[in-house]
DNA sequence: AAGTTAAAATAACAAGTGTTACGATTACAT
DNA sequence: ATGTAATCGTAACACTTGTTATTTTAACTT
Protein backbone atom coordinates (compact mmCIF):
# COMPACT_ATOMS: atom_id res chain seq x y z
CA UNK A 1 0.00 0.00 0.00
CA UNK A 2 0.72 3.21 -0.59
CA UNK A 3 2.78 6.01 1.90
CA UNK A 4 0.74 7.68 4.59
CA UNK A 5 0.68 11.57 3.92
CA UNK A 6 2.31 13.86 6.67
CA UNK A 7 1.28 16.88 5.35
CA UNK A 8 -2.46 17.35 5.20
CA UNK A 9 -4.42 20.46 3.52
CA UNK A 10 -4.72 22.02 6.94
CA UNK A 11 -1.22 21.81 7.57
CA UNK A 12 -0.78 23.75 4.43
CA UNK A 13 -3.50 26.26 3.97
CA UNK A 14 -3.06 27.23 7.57
CA UNK A 15 0.70 28.40 6.92
CA UNK A 16 0.32 29.58 4.06
CA UNK A 17 -3.03 32.42 5.92
CA UNK A 18 -0.71 32.66 8.53
CA UNK A 19 2.36 34.25 5.97
CA UNK A 20 -0.99 36.01 4.51
CA UNK A 21 -2.16 37.57 7.59
CA UNK A 22 1.55 38.24 9.04
CA UNK A 23 4.23 38.82 5.70
CA UNK A 24 1.45 40.11 3.12
CA UNK A 25 -0.51 37.90 0.06
CA UNK A 26 2.54 38.75 -1.75
CA UNK A 27 4.48 36.31 0.53
CA UNK A 28 2.55 33.46 -0.20
CA UNK A 29 5.08 31.96 -2.85
CA UNK A 30 4.73 28.03 -3.51
CA UNK A 31 8.74 27.74 -1.68
CA UNK A 32 7.90 30.03 0.87
CA UNK A 33 4.88 28.22 2.14
CA UNK A 34 6.74 24.62 2.04
CA UNK A 35 9.74 26.33 3.50
CA UNK A 36 7.41 27.88 6.51
CA UNK A 37 5.34 23.76 6.44
CA UNK A 38 8.57 22.16 6.84
CA UNK A 39 8.05 20.74 3.59
CA UNK A 40 8.93 20.83 0.00
CA UNK A 41 6.95 22.55 -2.56
CA UNK A 42 5.25 18.64 -3.55
CA UNK A 43 2.92 18.53 -0.98
CA UNK A 44 1.46 21.73 -1.73
CA UNK A 45 1.08 21.24 -5.67
CA UNK A 46 -0.67 17.31 -4.61
CA UNK A 47 -3.15 19.07 -2.40
CA UNK A 48 -4.02 22.06 -4.93
CA UNK A 49 -3.81 21.85 -9.01
CA UNK A 50 -1.70 24.83 -8.60
CA UNK A 51 -0.88 28.28 -6.45
CA UNK A 52 -3.89 30.36 -7.71
CA UNK A 53 -6.12 27.36 -6.30
CA UNK A 54 -4.11 27.97 -2.65
CA UNK A 55 -4.59 31.24 -2.74
CA UNK A 56 -8.02 31.34 -3.34
CA UNK A 57 -8.18 29.06 -0.21
CA UNK A 58 -6.54 31.51 1.87
CA UNK A 59 -8.62 34.62 0.63
CA UNK A 60 -11.58 32.71 1.36
CA UNK A 61 -10.19 31.45 4.98
CA UNK A 62 -9.28 35.70 5.35
CA UNK A 63 -12.77 36.46 4.87
CA UNK A 64 -14.33 34.01 7.27
CA UNK A 65 -11.77 35.46 10.01
CA UNK A 66 -13.02 38.93 9.34
CA UNK A 67 -16.55 37.75 10.06
CA UNK A 68 -15.47 35.94 13.27
CA UNK A 69 -13.32 39.19 13.86
CA UNK A 70 -16.15 41.25 13.87
CA UNK A 71 -18.34 38.72 15.51
CA UNK A 72 -15.87 38.95 18.41
CA UNK A 73 -15.56 42.10 18.63
CA UNK A 74 -17.60 44.22 21.60
CA UNK A 75 -20.50 45.93 20.63
CA UNK A 76 -20.60 48.85 22.40
CA UNK A 77 -21.70 51.01 20.37
CA UNK A 78 -25.12 52.36 20.77
CA UNK A 79 -26.12 53.39 16.99
CA UNK A 80 -26.92 51.53 13.76
CA UNK A 81 -23.11 50.47 12.24
CA UNK A 82 -20.97 52.02 15.03
CA UNK A 83 -19.84 48.90 16.55
CA UNK A 84 -19.71 47.16 12.26
CA UNK A 85 -17.66 50.36 11.82
CA UNK A 86 -15.40 50.42 14.52
CA UNK A 87 -14.66 46.46 14.22
CA UNK A 88 -14.07 47.58 10.69
CA UNK A 89 -11.39 50.48 11.68
CA UNK A 90 -9.97 48.10 14.18
CA UNK A 91 -9.34 45.25 11.26
CA UNK A 92 -7.93 47.84 9.08
CA UNK A 93 -5.45 48.95 12.27
CA UNK A 94 -4.96 45.49 13.42
CA UNK A 95 -5.04 43.33 10.32
CA UNK A 96 -3.50 45.75 7.88
CA UNK A 97 -2.33 42.67 5.60
CA UNK A 98 -5.46 40.85 5.92
CA UNK A 99 -7.17 44.40 4.99
CA UNK A 100 -5.41 45.20 2.22
CA UNK A 101 -6.37 41.56 0.74
CA UNK A 102 -9.63 41.38 1.84
CA UNK A 103 -11.03 45.28 0.62
CA UNK A 104 -8.24 47.03 -1.69
CA UNK A 105 -6.79 44.66 -3.57
CA UNK A 106 -7.85 43.89 -7.41
CA UNK A 107 -7.18 39.74 -6.92
CA UNK A 108 -9.69 37.51 -9.36
CA UNK A 109 -12.69 36.26 -7.53
CA UNK A 110 -12.97 38.68 -4.96
CA UNK A 111 -15.77 39.04 -2.87
CA UNK A 112 -18.05 42.32 -3.30
CA UNK A 113 -17.63 44.51 -0.12
CA UNK A 114 -21.84 43.52 0.33
CA UNK A 115 -20.80 39.81 0.58
CA UNK A 116 -17.90 39.95 2.79
CA UNK A 117 -19.38 42.17 5.42
CA UNK A 118 -22.93 40.39 5.13
CA UNK A 119 -21.38 36.59 5.28
CA UNK A 120 -24.19 34.12 7.28
CA UNK A 121 -25.04 36.43 9.91
CA UNK A 122 -26.52 39.28 7.23
CA UNK A 123 -24.73 42.15 9.26
CA UNK A 124 -25.61 44.49 7.73
CA UNK A 125 -29.10 44.25 6.96
CA UNK A 126 -29.59 43.92 10.77
CA UNK A 127 -28.17 47.79 10.71
CA UNK A 128 -29.96 48.42 8.36
CA UNK A 129 -33.37 47.25 9.93
CA UNK A 130 -32.63 48.79 13.27
CA UNK A 131 -31.78 52.05 11.82
CA UNK A 132 -35.54 51.84 10.19
CA UNK A 133 -36.98 51.01 13.56
CA UNK A 134 -35.07 53.81 15.60
CA UNK A 135 -37.06 56.23 13.15
CA UNK A 136 -33.88 56.86 9.85
CA UNK A 137 -35.58 57.63 6.79
CA UNK A 138 -33.43 56.62 4.61
CA UNK A 139 -31.63 53.84 6.18
CA UNK A 140 -29.52 52.57 2.90
CA UNK A 141 -28.66 56.12 2.14
CA UNK A 142 -27.76 56.29 5.94
CA UNK A 143 -25.53 52.84 5.18
CA UNK A 144 -23.66 54.25 2.01
CA UNK A 145 -22.85 57.95 3.73
CA UNK A 146 -21.87 55.53 6.93
CA UNK A 147 -19.60 53.32 5.54
CA UNK A 148 -18.04 55.75 2.87
CA UNK A 149 -16.69 57.45 6.44
CA UNK A 150 -15.67 54.22 7.58
CA UNK A 151 -13.81 52.71 4.90
CA UNK A 152 -12.49 56.26 4.55
CA UNK A 153 -10.96 56.08 8.02
CA UNK A 154 -10.20 52.24 7.98
CA UNK A 155 -7.95 53.62 4.26
CA UNK A 156 -6.02 56.48 6.53
CA UNK A 157 -5.41 53.97 9.33
CA UNK A 158 -3.67 51.63 6.97
CA UNK A 159 -1.61 54.14 5.27
CA UNK A 160 -0.68 55.90 8.78
CA UNK A 161 -1.60 59.03 7.07
CA UNK A 162 -4.45 59.43 10.66
CA UNK A 163 -5.25 57.31 12.86
CA UNK A 164 -8.12 57.58 14.85
CA UNK A 165 -8.55 55.89 18.09
CA UNK A 166 -11.44 53.78 19.33
CA UNK A 167 -12.68 56.86 21.45
CA UNK A 168 -13.09 59.43 18.40
CA UNK A 169 -13.84 56.70 16.09
CA UNK A 170 -16.75 56.01 18.32
CA UNK A 171 -17.71 59.70 19.01
CA UNK A 172 -17.25 60.80 14.90
CA UNK A 173 -19.50 57.62 14.18
CA UNK A 174 -22.63 58.14 16.39
CA UNK A 175 -22.15 61.69 15.44
CA UNK A 176 -22.31 61.30 11.89
CA UNK A 177 -25.45 59.30 12.21
CA UNK A 178 -27.28 61.78 13.84
CA UNK A 179 -26.61 64.29 10.93
CA UNK A 180 -27.84 61.64 8.59
CA UNK B 1 35.25 62.54 -28.33
CA UNK B 2 32.02 60.66 -27.27
CA UNK B 3 29.26 59.08 -28.63
CA UNK B 4 26.17 61.32 -28.44
CA UNK B 5 23.42 59.98 -26.20
CA UNK B 6 20.24 58.34 -28.23
CA UNK B 7 18.22 58.13 -25.32
CA UNK B 8 17.64 60.89 -22.67
CA UNK B 9 16.43 61.09 -18.99
CA UNK B 10 13.15 61.89 -20.33
CA UNK B 11 12.61 59.47 -22.78
CA UNK B 12 12.98 56.95 -19.73
CA UNK B 13 10.87 59.02 -17.29
CA UNK B 14 7.96 59.50 -19.84
CA UNK B 15 8.08 55.96 -20.60
CA UNK B 16 8.38 54.97 -17.20
CA UNK B 17 5.46 57.21 -15.68
CA UNK B 18 3.15 56.57 -18.56
CA UNK B 19 3.53 52.82 -18.26
CA UNK B 20 2.54 53.64 -14.11
CA UNK B 21 -0.02 55.74 -15.34
CA UNK B 22 -1.60 52.74 -17.96
CA UNK B 23 -0.46 49.37 -16.83
CA UNK B 24 0.75 49.93 -12.91
CA UNK B 25 3.39 50.52 -11.07
CA UNK B 26 4.14 47.35 -10.79
CA UNK B 27 4.97 46.85 -14.29
CA UNK B 28 7.75 49.34 -14.75
CA UNK B 29 10.31 46.80 -15.04
CA UNK B 30 13.68 47.21 -16.34
CA UNK B 31 13.37 45.45 -19.11
CA UNK B 32 9.76 46.43 -19.82
CA UNK B 33 10.83 50.03 -19.94
CA UNK B 34 13.18 49.28 -22.25
CA UNK B 35 11.20 47.62 -24.48
CA UNK B 36 8.45 50.35 -24.47
CA UNK B 37 11.19 52.97 -25.23
CA UNK B 38 12.86 51.11 -27.85
CA UNK B 39 16.22 50.38 -26.62
CA UNK B 40 18.22 48.03 -24.35
CA UNK B 41 17.99 47.89 -20.87
CA UNK B 42 21.06 49.99 -20.74
CA UNK B 43 20.32 53.46 -21.41
CA UNK B 44 18.41 53.24 -17.72
CA UNK B 45 21.45 52.29 -15.61
CA UNK B 46 23.24 55.09 -17.70
CA UNK B 47 20.53 57.89 -15.87
CA UNK B 48 19.72 55.95 -12.96
CA UNK B 49 21.84 54.27 -11.01
CA UNK B 50 19.57 51.85 -10.22
CA UNK B 51 15.79 50.85 -10.34
CA UNK B 52 14.50 52.26 -7.16
CA UNK B 53 15.74 55.58 -8.51
CA UNK B 54 13.71 55.26 -11.46
CA UNK B 55 10.85 54.40 -9.42
CA UNK B 56 11.33 57.30 -6.80
CA UNK B 57 11.01 59.57 -9.81
CA UNK B 58 7.98 57.86 -11.30
CA UNK B 59 6.43 58.32 -7.86
CA UNK B 60 7.50 62.09 -7.72
CA UNK B 61 6.20 62.66 -11.09
CA UNK B 62 2.70 61.17 -9.68
CA UNK B 63 3.01 63.57 -7.32
CA UNK B 64 3.22 66.17 -10.07
CA UNK B 65 0.34 64.88 -12.08
CA UNK B 66 -1.88 64.76 -9.70
CA UNK B 67 -1.36 68.09 -8.36
CA UNK B 68 -1.58 69.68 -11.93
CA UNK B 69 -4.79 67.97 -12.40
CA UNK B 70 -6.27 69.18 -9.25
CA UNK B 71 -5.34 72.57 -10.58
CA UNK B 72 -7.10 71.59 -13.88
CA UNK B 73 -10.58 70.06 -12.72
CA UNK B 74 -13.27 72.42 -12.78
CA UNK B 75 -14.49 74.34 -9.31
CA UNK B 76 -17.62 74.11 -9.49
CA UNK B 77 -18.00 73.47 -5.75
CA UNK B 78 -19.40 76.27 -3.71
CA UNK B 79 -18.32 74.72 0.07
CA UNK B 80 -15.06 74.18 1.29
CA UNK B 81 -13.12 70.75 0.42
CA UNK B 82 -15.90 70.29 -2.13
CA UNK B 83 -13.90 70.76 -4.91
CA UNK B 84 -10.98 69.27 -3.76
CA UNK B 85 -12.47 66.28 -2.55
CA UNK B 86 -14.48 65.98 -6.06
CA UNK B 87 -11.02 66.28 -7.55
CA UNK B 88 -9.68 63.34 -5.17
CA UNK B 89 -12.55 60.79 -5.95
CA UNK B 90 -12.04 61.90 -9.60
CA UNK B 91 -8.65 60.71 -9.66
CA UNK B 92 -9.56 57.27 -8.06
CA UNK B 93 -11.96 56.59 -10.74
CA UNK B 94 -10.31 57.93 -13.75
CA UNK B 95 -6.52 57.45 -12.50
CA UNK B 96 -6.92 54.27 -11.15
CA UNK B 97 -3.37 52.99 -10.58
CA UNK B 98 -1.53 56.08 -9.99
CA UNK B 99 -4.12 56.76 -7.33
CA UNK B 100 -2.81 53.16 -5.45
CA UNK B 101 0.57 54.48 -5.84
CA UNK B 102 0.06 57.44 -4.23
CA UNK B 103 -2.32 57.12 -1.17
CA UNK B 104 -2.56 53.50 -1.09
CA UNK B 105 1.17 51.49 -1.08
CA UNK B 106 3.65 50.88 0.79
CA UNK B 107 5.91 52.61 -1.10
CA UNK B 108 9.30 53.36 0.67
CA UNK B 109 9.56 57.45 0.36
CA UNK B 110 6.09 57.68 0.36
CA UNK B 111 4.59 61.27 0.72
CA UNK B 112 1.93 62.16 2.93
CA UNK B 113 -1.26 62.52 2.18
CA UNK B 114 -0.97 66.18 3.75
CA UNK B 115 2.28 67.00 1.69
CA UNK B 116 0.50 65.29 -1.73
CA UNK B 117 -2.78 67.71 -1.23
CA UNK B 118 -0.54 70.70 -0.47
CA UNK B 119 2.17 70.75 -2.95
CA UNK B 120 3.29 73.83 -3.19
CA UNK B 121 -0.02 75.77 -3.69
CA UNK B 122 -1.19 74.90 0.04
CA UNK B 123 -4.70 73.53 -1.13
CA UNK B 124 -5.69 72.62 2.18
CA UNK B 125 -4.84 75.50 3.85
CA UNK B 126 -6.60 77.71 1.74
CA UNK B 127 -9.77 75.41 2.08
CA UNK B 128 -9.01 75.22 5.84
CA UNK B 129 -9.19 79.34 6.00
CA UNK B 130 -12.19 79.34 3.72
CA UNK B 131 -14.18 77.37 6.08
CA UNK B 132 -12.66 79.52 9.00
CA UNK B 133 -13.82 82.27 7.25
CA UNK B 134 -17.33 80.67 6.17
CA UNK B 135 -18.03 80.40 10.47
CA UNK B 136 -16.93 76.89 11.17
CA UNK B 137 -16.32 76.83 14.35
CA UNK B 138 -13.43 74.01 14.18
CA UNK B 139 -11.58 73.97 10.70
CA UNK B 140 -9.42 71.61 11.16
CA UNK B 141 -11.54 68.90 12.32
CA UNK B 142 -13.47 69.74 9.96
CA UNK B 143 -11.31 68.97 7.14
CA UNK B 144 -10.63 65.69 8.97
CA UNK B 145 -14.05 64.14 8.74
CA UNK B 146 -14.68 65.34 4.92
CA UNK B 147 -11.99 63.56 4.55
CA UNK B 148 -12.46 60.44 5.89
CA UNK B 149 -15.89 61.17 3.76
CA UNK B 150 -13.13 61.82 0.67
CA UNK B 151 -10.86 59.24 0.67
CA UNK B 152 -13.42 56.58 1.97
CA UNK B 153 -15.71 57.57 -1.28
CA UNK B 154 -12.27 57.55 -3.40
CA UNK B 155 -11.31 54.11 -1.98
CA UNK B 156 -14.94 52.43 -2.88
CA UNK B 157 -14.91 54.09 -6.10
CA UNK B 158 -11.22 52.39 -6.51
CA UNK B 159 -12.37 48.75 -5.71
CA UNK B 160 -15.42 49.26 -7.48
CA UNK B 161 -17.55 48.41 -4.71
CA UNK B 162 -19.98 52.08 -5.09
CA UNK B 163 -19.04 54.50 -7.81
CA UNK B 164 -20.48 57.50 -7.12
CA UNK B 165 -21.73 59.98 -9.94
CA UNK B 166 -20.80 63.69 -9.70
CA UNK B 167 -23.85 65.00 -9.25
CA UNK B 168 -23.77 62.33 -5.74
CA UNK B 169 -20.54 63.40 -5.10
CA UNK B 170 -21.32 67.30 -4.80
CA UNK B 171 -24.47 66.59 -2.76
CA UNK B 172 -23.33 64.76 -0.08
CA UNK B 173 -19.88 66.42 0.04
CA UNK B 174 -22.01 69.56 0.83
CA UNK B 175 -24.37 67.92 2.81
CA UNK B 176 -21.78 66.66 4.47
CA UNK B 177 -20.16 69.73 5.32
CA UNK B 178 -22.79 71.49 6.58
CA UNK B 179 -23.49 68.32 8.92
CA UNK B 180 -20.41 70.03 10.50
C1' DA C 1 10.79 -10.76 2.86
C1' DA C 2 9.14 -9.05 -1.48
C1' DG C 3 6.15 -6.27 -4.10
C1' DT C 4 2.99 -2.43 -4.83
C1' DT C 5 1.74 2.27 -4.60
C1' DA C 6 1.19 6.76 -3.12
C1' DA C 7 3.80 10.64 -0.79
C1' DA C 8 7.60 13.43 -0.40
C1' DA C 9 12.26 15.14 -1.72
C1' DT C 10 15.43 16.46 -5.20
C1' DA C 11 16.29 18.55 -9.09
C1' DA C 12 15.30 20.58 -13.13
C1' DC C 13 12.82 23.71 -16.66
C1' DA C 14 11.13 27.99 -18.39
C1' DA C 15 10.14 32.49 -17.53
C1' DG C 16 10.74 36.53 -15.06
C1' DT C 17 13.54 40.02 -12.15
C1' DG C 18 17.76 43.57 -11.18
C1' DT C 19 22.25 44.18 -12.45
C1' DT C 20 26.82 43.96 -14.69
C1' DA C 21 30.65 42.61 -17.96
C1' DC C 22 31.96 43.20 -22.46
C1' DG C 23 32.03 44.56 -27.22
C1' DA C 24 30.50 47.30 -30.86
C1' DT C 25 29.13 51.68 -32.39
C1' DT C 26 29.42 56.51 -33.09
C1' DA C 27 30.83 61.28 -32.71
C1' DC C 28 34.17 64.38 -32.25
C1' DA C 29 39.32 66.19 -31.68
C1' DT C 30 43.48 65.60 -33.47
C1' DA D 1 42.38 59.13 -41.46
C1' DT D 2 43.20 57.97 -36.77
C1' DG D 3 42.51 57.85 -31.94
C1' DT D 4 39.57 58.45 -27.94
C1' DA D 5 35.81 57.92 -25.12
C1' DA D 6 31.12 57.68 -24.00
C1' DT D 7 26.78 55.32 -25.41
C1' DC D 8 24.27 51.43 -26.53
C1' DG D 9 23.28 46.42 -27.53
C1' DT D 10 24.29 41.66 -26.47
C1' DA D 11 24.93 38.44 -23.33
C1' DA D 12 25.53 36.80 -19.12
C1' DC D 13 25.10 36.21 -13.80
C1' DA D 14 22.51 35.43 -9.82
C1' DC D 15 18.21 35.22 -8.09
C1' DT D 16 13.10 34.51 -7.83
C1' DT D 17 8.84 32.66 -9.49
C1' DG D 18 5.33 28.50 -10.84
C1' DT D 19 5.45 24.01 -12.31
C1' DT D 20 6.89 19.30 -13.53
C1' DA D 21 9.93 15.10 -14.15
C1' DT D 22 12.31 11.87 -11.61
C1' DT D 23 13.88 9.53 -7.83
C1' DT D 24 13.67 8.19 -3.15
C1' DT D 25 10.99 6.96 0.82
C1' DA D 26 7.56 4.77 3.53
C1' DA D 27 3.39 1.97 4.45
C1' DC D 28 0.67 -1.70 3.73
C1' DT D 29 -0.60 -6.34 1.22
C1' DT D 30 0.80 -10.57 -0.14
Amino acid sequence: MARKESITVQDILDTAFIMAREEGFANVTARKVAAKAGCSTQPIFRVYRNMDELWQAVYERAVLFFQDYYEAYPKTGRKPFSSLGMAYIAFAREEKHLFRLLFLSEMAGRKSLYEVLNGEKGNVLTEINQASAMGCGDPQGMFMRMWLFIHGAACMSLTGDYDLSDAETKQLLEQEYVNG
